[in-house]
DNA sequence: CTTGTGTCTGTTTTT
DNA sequence: CAGACACAAG
């Protein structure tokens, strides 16, 4: 147990220690949160606080749940099987399965990713006929989603005016589609347990004495649904709960977006009467400088539980900031610095290039790529989301659960059987009028569309009856082959990939079925054992009818199931490229939680960071500024900001202003630089600025100063400087017109809007930086 | 029923 | 610039 303890701050000491009552912990970026969790776990049950059993650690992401595993598995002998530490999506979907029956839902429900729920919200539209331009199939998705995570359902909503009315009808249409055809959306999963519980007293209190710790990360995370679900697992308001261990960073919410609610944390204090608030804001992770930069920049936020980062590391190296002129200027300098790193010996994985939006990525990949410096993209298509995989899960999903319709319209011509768009519909007549599935109406349609969608049932059932006794790999194997998949991409020249795609499908079926337990000759299908187990009820210690999910997964689903609700869940990351040495490119809000020794933040620009549409929303600019920290406390010892005068977006180059932020971070943190020849080329009557003294790191500028001079125009003004207005303030050239002294500027000032000045009678300041 | 052409529309992301 | 998607012609 010392050893446990041994190496913590007195504060993350006191975290881990405290009492078994409900606690909030604010961590600060890099100040060990991961580690207190962990620990903390293995210390209640080390001290036989607790069984393993009693153990509920919840987090957002698979990534971190793997994470907390493995950390807990080389602290603790004992194995991690009995403790239940996952996602709140996977933790849902466990509880469901063994409860499938008190949840009215079919043993082998299925889930539905974002793309699967807008294709049937899509579907829905048109059989109802409804104006998608009026009402657009996303805007429907973001109603329902957010109704859900208000655990509203659609009879308990009060719709103000015809449009919601609409809207309201929409979502009850679309809950009872899912219920008959057995899927369930992502928001489903929580409020469908959330009211499994609520409503079923025995299962709720088996669960609420069972769960005597409950751990939650990043809980500035949660939305509304969540922050119930947990209250209600915890036992909030009756006696006899369990104690809710809370660890989040006010300053590192950055979901608001998607329903988030930081206000959680304050609701959490309150109404647990959080005695136990402990703050970790000893950083172990960045330097002096980095640290500085980050800490003054989120001091501009108004809505903060307040809380400073400090560090024992020395300053380190101040912040560098690059003016480039263009966004390949910016890439180019990104390539040069990280050569020049990669030179002092450091490795390319430690190298981070992080950017706001997707979109800004191919520029610098392009750079990348002709440097020859190996680079990895996070984000971007998962291996379950690529078109050929799915349409192969689809067919494992019929073999399932047939009434399924999304699997079913996205196979049932695919590989092409000649079933058109006119039998569809006739087939999604007979299952409207029905009340059915599309798979169900098949019988009920006669002619030669009946005789092909036939056919296409027969080859489903004939998929299900010749795996029946297969084990989940061989059954993977032999529904690529009878679906036609394999024939088909094997004849369409881009299809060797694909082909690839798929084959790896078979290597995930086993090493899922090794990773999950299930026995390896185990057949897929569920067992007509396995059928008696789930769902039955036994009887608790009260002689209360309970069913409990303690049973072992394989016992809950069946091996089929569970892998269809592993690739839905886990949407495989990205596929495991790892092995590579690799400079790291991603979004910043995918680097939440990672570190790095060098970081690039690129695009600093305004309208790309802070982005143009946040600042419409409220409080949009604050969760801009805390994406802005999240990206600087991702540095451990060295740190790179850019910006770039002129960039190509939507087609079309755009001039932004350089970002708000940079007036927010000290000026004593950060090194200027630029390309020493500019400072020359507009020398004449140029105020001193900032670069003028400051070596540049970089030598190979001279391209870029040959850029410059092209498009320099008229009476030395150039398109992108920045220049200050007496009366408009900052702005930036856009676009020169005429020349000498008929040249006239359209500039850019931002708030102020654009303007064309005449510029022998404007008075403008070159700005130096 | 397939294939090609044109129009539109562009944040962030996990589950 | 590029991908997604709808619609029209083969």
């Amino acid at each position: 147990m010392q050893n446990l303890l041994h190496n913590l701050n007195p504060e993350q000491l006191a975290a881990v220690t405290l009492p078994p009552q409900s606690a909030l912990i604010l961590a600060g970026a890099g100040s060990g949160k991961t580690r207190v969790l962990t620990t903390r776990i293995a210390w209640l049950i080390q001290t036989g606080q607790v069984s393993p059993a009693g153990i509920l650690a919840v987090t957002f992401t698979n990534k971190a749940a793997k994470e907390m595993m493995t950390r807990l598995s080389a602290m603790l002998p004992i194995n991690t099987r009995g403790m239940w530490i996952g996602t709140f999506h996977g933790l849902c979907n466990r509880l469901l399965r063994t409860h499938y029956r008190d949840a009215a839902l079919p043993q082998t429900f299925q889930i539905l990713d974002s793309q699967d729920q807008l294709s049937v919200i899509k579907r829905l539209l048109k059989a109802n006929n409804v104006d998608d331009e009026k009402f657009p199939p996303k805007e429907v998705q973001y109603f329902i989603n957010g109704a859900k995570e208000q655990g509203l359902r659609a009879n308990k909503i009060d719709p103000y005016g015809p449009d919601e009315r609409k809207k309201v009808e929409l979502y009850q249409l679309y809950d009872d589609q899912c219920q008959r055809e057995g899927v369930v959306d992502f928001a489903e999963l929580l409020l469908r347990t959330y009211e499994l519980l609520s409503r079923n007293q025995p299962l709720r209190e088996h669960y609420q004495q069972r769960f005597k710790h409950i751990l939650v990360d990043e809980f500035q995370d949660t939305n509304n649904l969540q922050y119930n679900w947990l209250k209600l697992m915890a036992g909030h308001g009756s006696q006899g709960g369990g104690a809710l261990f809370a660890v989040g960073d006010d300053d590192q919410s950055i979901y608001a977006f998607r329903g988030a609610n930081v206000g959680n944390m304050s609701a959490f204090e309150r109404e647990f009467k959080v005695q136990n608030l402990i703050k970790l804001e000893q950083n172990y992770r960045s330097h002096g400088h980095i640290l500085d930069a980050a800490n003054m920049l989120i001091a501009n936020n108004s809505k903060r539980l307040g809380k400073n980062l400090r560090t024992d590391a020395g300053h380190g190296e101040p912040v560098r900031v690059y003016e480039a002129s263009s966004d390949l200027a910016e890439a180019q300098w990104i390539i040069e610095e990280s050569k020049n790193l990669i030179a002092d010996g450091v490795s390319r994985s430690e190298i981070a290039v992080l950017y706001r939006s997707n979109a800004q990525s191919r520029v610098i990949e392009h750079a990348l790529f002709s440097a020859g410096i190996p680079y990895h993209v996070y984000g971007g298509l998962r291996y379950f989301q690529r078109a050929e995989v799915k349409h192969a899960i689809a067919y494992l999903q019929l073999m399932d659960n047939p009434h399924n319709d999304s699997a079913f319209l996205r196979v049932v011509n695919f590989p092409t059987r000649g079933i058109g768009l006119r039998s569809i519909e006739q087939l999604q007549a007979a299952a409207e009028q029905h009340g059915i599935s599309l798979y169900a109406a098949v019988p009920y349609v006669a002619g030669k569309a009946g005789t092909s969608l036939g056919g296409f049932v027969r080859l489903i059932e004939g998929a299900r009856f010749e795996t029946q006794q297969m084990a989940l790999p061989e059954l993977v194997r032999v529904t690529l082959e009878m679906s036609g998949l394999l024939t088909h991409y094997q004849t369409e020249k881009e299809g060797a990939d694909r082909i690839e795609n798929l084959e790896q499908m078979v290597s995930a079926a086993t090493q899922f079925v090794s990773e999950e337990g299930y026995g390896q000759g185990a057949p897929a299908h569920m067992g007509p054992k396995a059928q008696a187990q789930a769902g039955d009820a036994i009887v608790n210690a009260d002689g209360v009818e309970i069913y409990d999910a303690d049973a072992p997964l394989p016992t809950v689903m069946s091996p089929l199931s569970a892998f269809l609700s592993h690739a839905s869940l886990e949407a495989g990351d990205n596929q495991a490229q790892a092995g590579q040495d690799a400079l790291q490119m991603m979004t910043v809000h995918s680097a939440k939680g990672l570190e790095f020794d060098n970081v690039f933040i690129t695009g600093l620009e305004e309208g790309l960071f802070p982005h143009e549409s946040s600042s419409r929303e409220d409080g949009g600019i604050e969760e801009e500024r805390r994406l802005m920290y999240v990206a600087i406390t991702r540095a451990r010892k060295r740190l790179y900001m850019s910006f770039a005068q002129t960039r190509m977006l939507h087609g079309q180059t755009r001039y932004n202003m350089k970002s708000r932020f940079f007036d927010e971070l000290p000026e004593e943190s950060l090194k200027w630089l630029s390309p020493k020849v500019q400072s020359h080329w507009f020398a004449s009557n140029n105020r001193k600025s900032a670069w003028d003294d400051v070596v540049p790191l970089v030598g190979s500028d001279n391209a870029i100063a040959q850029k410059i001079a092209q498009k320099s125009a008229g009476a030395g003004w150039r398109i992108g400087e920045s220049v200050a207005h007496g009366k408009f303030g900052e702005g930036v050239i856009v676009n020169i017109e005429g020349s000498g002294g008929n040249a006239r500027a359209q500039i850019n000032f931002g708030s102020h809007g654009m303007k064309v000045l005449d510029l022998s009678v404007a008075k403008l300041e070159r700005l130096g930086r």
